[in-house]
DNA sequence: AAAATATGTCAGTTTTGTTGACATATTTTT
DNA sequence: AAAAATATGTCAACAAAACTGACATATTTT
């Protein structure tokens, strides 16, 4: 009963099924930590700008998956219309989101980003791009493919 | 110049070395839909106690280092205490988190977690549990070890 | 023609963060 | 012992980013 011990490295996984310490409070740790990091990079670029952190992400996706949609973005976010508003609205005044009626279904707006666009969006990975890289050395071979499959697994399955 | 691959799965990491599309797009989506819907888990109970996502890592914490003082706690969170302040003492009028003056030093304000602060900790935190022990799981032995050494590689170096 | 959909907008609220200023108790330094 | 530094708390104003609810417009589907 006495002297459990206080780390809970690696027997977690294996011994207890779904019982009582098996709340693996360390790798909910290092997410946070992680993350927490991870996404004060850009930060200074930021500041700079005049944008925070919404902004970040909506210039983010746009620019990956250019011609997406306003609904496809909501779906990405997660977050409301109203909310996705002010943020879109301020990218498309500032010049760095344009939208384009949709050909097939002109209700649609097809969202890009501007040249200038493209630039913040890079920018503002350059700095998060090279954190991980330098964890992914670190951590050693192959660990890219393991990171990348425990990620993808860790989301939520697609709702179609 | 035409027919680049969309996808820039394993390459980048070798072939270039800090020039121009060196950018890794993708781990920086896959960690932020991970954070997304692993953050997202602990939303029912948080709703049902009337706490938000602040109150959770507050209580995690404490909860993790018990007789952490306030200024550890700020150091983790990286917030000002000021905004520390709202959510700490709706904990501690709430009952899930007590102070006691610190023994060495009677200025500090040390912080554990009651036995409701406890239930709640681990409640809030079983279902991140689960997901990750299911990531875990997907992408195959020798999984664990990778994944806490990356996300220890990406946080920042204590400052000390 | 009616209903549904995609988007936009107005108005008000909440959560979570910020800055700046100042108060109190306690410890450390001079 | 007095002065300075430290740990915490608190007041007040403000800002970013989310939320809800309601309603308008254009377009597509039924």
């Amino acid at each position: 009963m006495p002297g459990r011990p206080k780390d809970n490295t690696d027997y977690l996984t294996e011994v207890v099924g779904e019982d009582e310490d098996t709340i693996d409070f360390e790798i909910i740790e290092l997410l946070f930590f992680a993350y927490r990091d991870f996404t004060g990079d850009p930060d200074a670029i930021l500041e700079k700008s005049g944008f925070g952190r919404a902004h970040h992400r909506v210039v983010h996706f746009v620019n990956r998956e250019p011609g997406m949609t306003v609904a496809d973005l909501l779906d990405t976010l997660k977050i409301t219309k109203q909310s996705l508003a002010r943020v879109l609205k301020q990218l498309i005044d500032s010049g760095y989101i344009r939208q384009v009626t949709g050909p097939e279904d002109r209700r649609q707006r097809m969202l890009y980003t501007t040249e200038e666009g493209k630039a913040l969006a890079r920018a503002l990975a350059e700095p998060q791009s090279r954190r991980i890289a330098e964890a992914l050395a670190k951590t050693g071979p192959g660990a890219r493919e393991t990171v990348k499959r425990f990620l993808a697994n860790m989301k939520n399955a697609a709702a179609d």
